[in-house]
DNA sequence: AGCACGCCGACT
DNA sequence: GTCGGCGTGCTC
């Protein structure tokens, strides 16, 4: 190479998205001036046998170098003109891969939509309006008789004279080219950037314990602060969102609101629309690319105030950052389950930590950790406890169902209820959480179980498709007349599942209509939206479901909610199991009632005396969060220790737990003794989709600790015998052992 | 993660 | 005699 001697001082230290926890060297591209360069551009280099999109992280001198010079290559091309991500997007990024011990290149490319990931340009299309010209003002839609396209264009125009952006005319193409040539609209482009946050005029009305709310967190604007708002279903938390973002807006900053599910977006996405007059963008997994694309870039840009989105919006980069809401905090589903292992949640309060702006956690039923913090005066508590209307609370009773006569799951006693209640032709809403028809079929000849061939686990039998599935690996086969094994013909239905169950109500309750909503009636899209409608039609009589219930959605007319099988999520391994379950018995329970129709909940238990649930219902959920906390206190669980999950699994049934006893004697020679090791364990599903899964738990009352441990042990990781045999990953702050 | 290179079984 | 199985090793 001629260049050898002429080679330019500054090198380029740049994320590449490899599961490889380092960054990669390489000069700046030939003919581009370095000094141009900046942390937070994308980059495309030479990367093996092919090119990568990387991000720079830093500009260093060739004697900070981390290889011999001879190796480094050129990079072939800086794809931006300005970085994409500020300073503290990198920062919070690079504390995030600390954090939960992902690689950084990883981590950093999740921050962007697919799309730049790519290396496509970071461009916003230019946004056209048409409008008249004064000879279109003037003209008559007549003299255009024989072009009827484009006389229905003029008149259309003419309705609109302050003009219409082109995004809103996508069915008349030609027709806007023909009059643009006749001279009669003319196109301008639409100016964004800047807003005007008026709301559209109604003054904002707010109960005495919601205008608390908002105070509270107005005060908070400018500086960092936890704001946990706890809010009975109906109490008013988004009128309490809307108030505090239309001071946000106020001051000129944007507002970034996460929500647990897509599902609950549209609704509220109406609501802001109607609220605010700021461009709001929508970020979350229903949007093909280039939607997000845009998104993200009005956001990075300051062109949008508001984006609403799921928790991989949490990276988006903001202009002019004012506020995180972050609505049903305590939603599983903030914490991703794959990969970089990251709760949106936690990771939202750093962000807010460190760009100095507040964060406000809603929720009916908080996350222990939450109601932790505000214990330990982290988080300042907002309460609202009046429901809309006056609504009353729902009754709550618990229904022994031990030597109870029993049809599918329902018990005559809940039945005589239900048979009030769809008398007076008021709806019921019953919830069990396991679909599909019965979660196993057995041979009566001979004993034969539908286990599946991957896991441990078995295969649920699904009637409508007439198919077994299994739920953990999703194999599936049809559903065998005769058993596999005896070929007897006495195969049984063991157990029950919500289509169960919506096949008994429709013997016992002939006349009544009865909507199922699981993830089986609810795939197709628009699907879930027609049977809501239906159920606010009033044209449901029963409404039975899973999980999906239990969030955001509303039946007002339903006057009896019952949980069908409450007692298996008593008595689980997990210690967050309890957490779970009374968070769910309080969201599903809060589906139903109103002002003149007060609720009421029935949980069918064989376990009536537990103390679990007799502290939920006599005392409440905050009692209970507290019973519950004080008993993790005194097992020592999070949230007064930290846990590190390390997960491993392989094809060869021995080689996990060989692995990670190895892991074991490593920590032992780092380990000081103050972080605690329990296992190497199977996991609760020992074994799924044909792989053998092993795991270690680490826990310590210091989180640094803990850290400090993983820092040392997992780069000692990849050296171990067995570790090209075995996948691992590591969950920092696990919330689900599965 | 890709995607090489690198040694041992059933096919034109 | 080749095509290709996935074992291990590297990427600035």
């Amino acid at each position: 190479m001629a260049k050898c001697d002429a080679h330019p001082k500054l090198i380029l230290q740049i994320a590449l998205p490899v599961p490889l926890d380092r960054l990669f060297d390489y000069w700046p591209p030939e003919q581009h001036a370095p000094q141009t360069i900046k942390p937070g551009m994308r980059v495309k280099v030479p990367f093996g046998k092919y090119s990568k999109i990387g991000v720079v992280l830093r500009l260093i001198n060739t004697d900070d170098c981390r290889i011999d010079l001879k190796r480094l290559k050129w990079a072939e091309q800086i794809l931006d003109t300005e970085p994409l991500l500020s300073g503290k997007d990198l920062q919070l990024l690079q504390w995030a891969s600390r954090y939960y011990h992902h690689p950084l290149g990883e981590v950093l490319l999740t921050a962007f939509p697919i799309n730049l990931r790519q290396g496509k340009p970071a461009i916003l299309p230019v946004e056209i309006s048409y409008m008249l010209t004064e000879q279109g003002q003037l003209a008559q839609a007549a003299e255009l008789k024989r072009a009827p396209k484009q006389q229905a264009l003029l008149s259309l125009m003419q309705d609109h004279p302050r003009g219409m952006p082109q995004t809103a005319l996508p069915e008349h193409k030609s027709a806007l080219k023909s009059l643009l040539e006749k001279g009669l609209i003319r196109e301008s482009v639409i100016q964004t950037g800047a807003y005007n946050p008026i709301n559209s005029g109604k003054p904002l009305s707010a109960n005495p314990e919601q205008r608390q709310a908002i105070d509270a967190v107005i005060d908070t604007l400018g500086r960092f602060s936890v704001s946990l708002l706890q809010g009975v279903t109906g109490s008013g938390k988004t009128e309490v969102y809307m108030q505090v973002i239309a001071q946000a807006l106020q001051r000129q900053l944007q507002v970034l609101v996460l929500l647990p599910e897509i599902t609950l977006t549209p609704q509220l996405e109406a609501r802001f629309r109607q609220r605010f007059n700021v461009p709001i963008v929508c970020f979350h997994s229903k949007l093909n690319e280039t939607q997000r694309l845009h998104a993200w870039l009005k956001m990075q840009q300051g062109q949008a105030a508001i984006m609403l989105g799921t928790r991989s919006a949490l990276f988006t980069p903001l202009k002019k950052p004012g506020l995180i809401i972050l609505d049903e905090e305590h939603d599983s589903s903030f914490k991703q389950q794959e990969g970089f292992r990251f709760s949106a949640r936690d990771v939202a309060i750093s962000r807010s930590k460190m760009l100095n702006i507040p964060v406000l956690l809603g929720s009916a039923t908080p996350s222990f950790e939450s109601l932790f913090n505000v214990a330990r005066q982290r988080y300042q508590l907002l309460t609202l406890t009046n429901r809309a209307g006056n609504a009353t609370d729902p009754a709550f009773q618990l229904l022994d169902i031990r030597n109870k006569p029993m049809q599918s799951g329902l018990s005559e006693p809940l039945l005589a209820v239900m048979h009030d209640i769809l008398a007076d032709n008021q709806q019921v809403l019953l919830f069990l959480n396991r679909r599909g028809f019965a979660p196993v079929q057995i041979c009566h000849g001979c004993g034969w179980v539908s286990r599946c061939g991957h896991c441990d686990a078995n295969m649920v039998i699904h009637a409508t498709e007439q198919r077994l599935r299994c739920h953990h690996c999703g194999s599936e086969q049809p559903l065998p007349k005769r058993c596999p094994a005896c070929k007897n013909a006495e195969l049984q239905p063991l157990g029950l599942g919500t289509e169960r169950i919506e096949h008994t109500l429709s013997e016992i309750f002939p006349d009544k209509s009865i909507i199922r909503l699981d993830k089986d009636t609810t795939q197709r899209k628009g699907s879930l939206e027609g049977y809501l409608e239906q159920i606010h039609a009033g044209q449901a009589d029963i409404i039975l479901g899973t999980q999906m219930l239990a969030k955001g959605h509303h039946f007002p007319d339903v006057t009896l909610v019952a949980l069908l099988d409450i007692d298996s999520g008593l008595f689980s391994v997990d210690f967050h199991a309890a957490e779970k379950l009374a968070q769910m018995i309080v969201q599903v329970a809060g589906r139903a009632g109103r002002a003149d129709k007060p609720g009421r909940v029935i949980l069918q238990t064989r376990q009536p005396q537990h103390p679990l649930l007799s502290c939920l219902l006599n005392q409440g959920y905050q009692a209970f969060a507290s019973m519950a906390l004080q008993e993790r206190k005194q097992a020592g669980l999070p949230p007064y220790s930290h846990q590190a999950l390390l997960r491993v699994h392989a094809k060869d049934a021995h080689t996990p737990q060989q692995f990670l006893q190895n892991v074991l004697q490593t920590i032992q020679s780092l380990n000081s003794g103050k972080t605690q090791v329990l296992g190497p364990v199977p996991a609760p599903m020992a074994r799924r989709a044909g792989q053998f899964r092993f795991q270690l738990l680490l826990q310590s009352t210091q989180r640094k600790e803990l850290h400090h441990l993983l820092d040392t042990l997992l780069p000692q990781l990849a050296q171990l015998k067995l570790a090209n045999q075995v996948r691992w990953s590591v969950d920092v702050d696990p919330v689900d052992l599965y």
